[in-house]
DNA sequence: AGACTCACG
DNA sequence: ACGTACGTGAGTCTC
């Protein structure tokens, strides 16, 4: 029976079984029903079996269902304010959209906003003084295309929104995760068929036009009717609504707060950093016998393979030639001098040119800080991906990474905290496939590639080998990217037979997980589509393919989602938990700006806190985390504190 | 614009 | 018979 746990929210029309059939039934219903409360899935609730439509008591907006009506564009003054008042009390939807000076929302002022409410259209001028409330009507939805940017500008002037949210971007993310085309004029393409002219993807024209402003938001608002039928249909609306929408302002609020950077540190670093690069430079210059750009793959190619004859033997070959990849120099190690300092160069050059020269420069003038984007509706997993400047891929694994992240620190008076998810994937995986071998090493506290190791090969823990360990390690990771023998082969450079036999062995040990896999597989190919514990879906054609390459990616994709995603699911629950309480404090030292949260790196989150207050958030955080959905599994997060991001750990 | 490379989880 | 694991964003070179 595959995509057991996913049917415990997420009943799926068209399988060949009824819920009641599921594994649903040796599963923990009654902490399911609390998890769900606690989100207010009520809409999911009543999907349990057994469950009890009485919790279902959600209201069903009225369909404005329209077709193209002319509107007026109405300017601010006092009587068109009654006037929007008025159109607004007859109904419990509208649209808006923010119309600022530049595109950077911390250094622009707020232009205007264009409302959409029934077929009316209003643009109001500096309506800082009297919107406040406009969004403060709890009974209302309010609709829109990338809201958080609407949002972000109602928080800065301290305007919180309180109406529900839809976003018809994150709608349209949500409906299909598998397209990137999720910008205004492509989601009222697919959904009402209509052309429109015009860059609409922008969030804030300078100098927009109201009036065209306006009419797109028309669609927008007509976009959402459709949006929200098929999300209904999909049985996915508590995902969109409990989780997505509710995500929103936490989004918008880390955007604002940013990020506190040691531009001193990184200024010192790239002054050393950059000696090094023209000291190994030279060599490299010297060692080849002539001067080349060891920046240009196709230069470093002729000179390694064509000038000095290294063996290409086994060197994977790209579309252009020989590759010449860190994976593949490495190789070519002992066959000259020259390879590992080319490693190093490479290694500093990008460090230097991606963070250390870059980072200072992102520092915004007004905040003194660094300012991310998250954004919502990209991967198509449902991880958020960071970008301007990516600040989920800060190095630390190698020395000077760990000094780079060391650059990223708490403002005078504050520590920063971060709290980390622990083997949270395989959790997962242990969880949904309901392998009993899996769940109790976890529920010992052991070790999981350890532990791994020591069941694999039949000895006790403390007869593992660092080998074997490391052996297990990529094994277990190989379950989360849905490896074969070769890939596994080609990761561990161990001999394919020795790599098939060790899948054969895990496999048998942890048969469950074995299952899992073919039943997900099995699904994906009958339906199409993958999905998480929350039923958030991914649609993969490629299973479909005849070409054998496309189709096993496609099968890898599979596999690796519904685990993947439910990690993302999870920790966008918990981040909206700490969000919650962190601006609704139960405690009485908990001050609404003493706390923020900064950064989410997939499995880790960043807050920064006044000093004195890290015992008491950490254990919030903590327990948000950890509690905020019950698995077959504990789930850990490990908290630790400090002034500096490189020295959390 | 696309290829390549590499930073992170 | 096939091929070098999943998901991202960004800098650089080349055409």
């Amino acid at each position: 029976m595959s995509q057991k746990l996913a049917t415990v929210v997420n009943d799926v029309p068209g399988l060949n079984f009824k819920l009641e059939d599921c594994a649903m039934k040796d599963f923990d219903r009654q902490s399911v029903v609390e998890l769900l409360r606690k989100f207010d899935f009520f809409s999911l609730i009543k999907r349990l079996p057994g469950g009890d439509d009485s919790l279902h008591h959600t209201t069903t907006p009225p369909h404005h269902h329209r077709k193209h009506v002319d509107f007026e564009l109405v300017e601010t003054d006092e009587n068109n304010v009654k006037e929007f008042e008025k159109a607004l009390s007859t109904t419990n939807v509208f649209a808006c959209k923010e119309i600022l000076s530049g595109t950077d929302i911390l250094n622009s002022d707020l232009l205007g906003l264009v409302f959409v409410v029934g077929d009316k259209s209003f643009y109001f001028k500096n309506p800082q003084q009297f919107v406040g409330s406009v969004f403060h009507q709890k009974d209302k939805t309010l609709v829109g295309h990338n809201l958080k940017q609407l949002v972000k500008i109602l928080t800065h002037l301290h305007t919180y929104t309180l109406t529900h949210l839809f976003d018809t971007m994150i709608a349209s993310y949500l409906l299909n995760s598998s397209t990137r085309a999720h910008d205004a004029k492509s989601v009222i393409l697919r959904e009402l068929g209509q052309e429109i002219h015009g860059s609409s993807d922008q969030s804030s024209l300078f100098g927009a036009n109201p009036r065209q402003v306006a009419e797109e938001l028309k669609l927008i608002l007509q976009a959402h009717e459709t949006q929200k039928k098929k999300l209904a249909d999909l049985e996915d609306f508590g995902l969109f609504e409990k989780v997505e929408m509710k995500l929103i302002p936490v989004l918008a609020e880390m955007e604002l707060n940013g990020v506190a950077i040691d531009s001193g540190v990184l200024k010192k670093l790239s002054k050393d950093v950059g000696e090094e690069i023209n000291k190994i430079d030279k060599q490299i210059q010297k060692e080849a016998g002539e001067e080349f750009n060891v920046a240009s793959p196709t230069q470093l190619r002729d000179i390694l393979f064509d000038k000095l004859k290294l063996p290409s033997e086994g060197v994977k070959k790209g579309k252009t030639g020989y590759s010449t990849a860190d994976a593949e120099l490495e190789k070519l190690i002992d066959a000259h001098p020259i390879i590992s300092l080319i490693r190093d160069y490479r290694e500093l050059a990008k460090l230097q040119n991606t963070y250390v020269d870059v980072l200072p420069t992102l520092v915004n003038k007004k905040t003194g800080r660094i300012h991310t984007t998250f954004n919502q509706a990209v991967t198509t997993t449902g991880r958020l991906s960071s970008s301007e400047p990516n600040l989920q891929n800060i190095p630390i694994r190698t020395d000077l990474g760990k000094e780079i992240r060391n650059a990223f620190i708490a403002e005078a008076g504050n520590n920063l905290i971060a709290a980390d998810y622990s083997q949270i994937e395989l959790r997962i995986v242990a969880s949904l496939a309901k392998d009993q071998t899996m769940i109790d090493v976890f529920k010992r506290g052991e070790d999981i590639h350890q532990a791994t190791a020591a069941v694999i090969n039949d000895v006790p823990l403390e007869k593992v080998t660092k080998e074997m360990r490391y052996a297990a390690k990529a094994v277990n990771f190989g379950v989360l990217y849905g490896m074969g023998s070769y890939g596994l082969a080609w990761r561990t450079k161990m001999p394919q037979w020795q790599a098939k036999d060790f899948i054969k062995k895990y496999f048998e040990k942890f048969s469950s997980v074995k299952k899992y896999i073919d039943q997900t597989l099995e699904f994906a190919k009958k339906e199409g589509y993958v999905e998480t514990l929350f039923g958030r879906r991914r649609y993969i054609p490629e299973l479909k393919s005849d070409n054998f390459q496309l189709r096993s990616a496609g099968e890898r994709m599979a596999i690796n989602m519904p685990i993947q995603g439910t990690a993302a699911d999870l920790m966008k629950m918990a981040m909206i938990a700490v969000h919650d309480q962190i601006r609704n404090p139960k405690s009485e030292i908990l001050n609404h700006d003493d706390t923020k949260m900064i950064l989410q790196v997939h499995d880790e989150l960043v807050l920064e806190v006044k000093k004195g207050l890290e015992k008491e958030v950490s254990k919030l955080v903590k327990d948000a985390m950890e509690n905020v959905v019950k698995l077959n599994v504990p789930v850990e997060a490990h908290v630790s504190v400090g002034k500096r991001w490189g020295e959390l750990k």
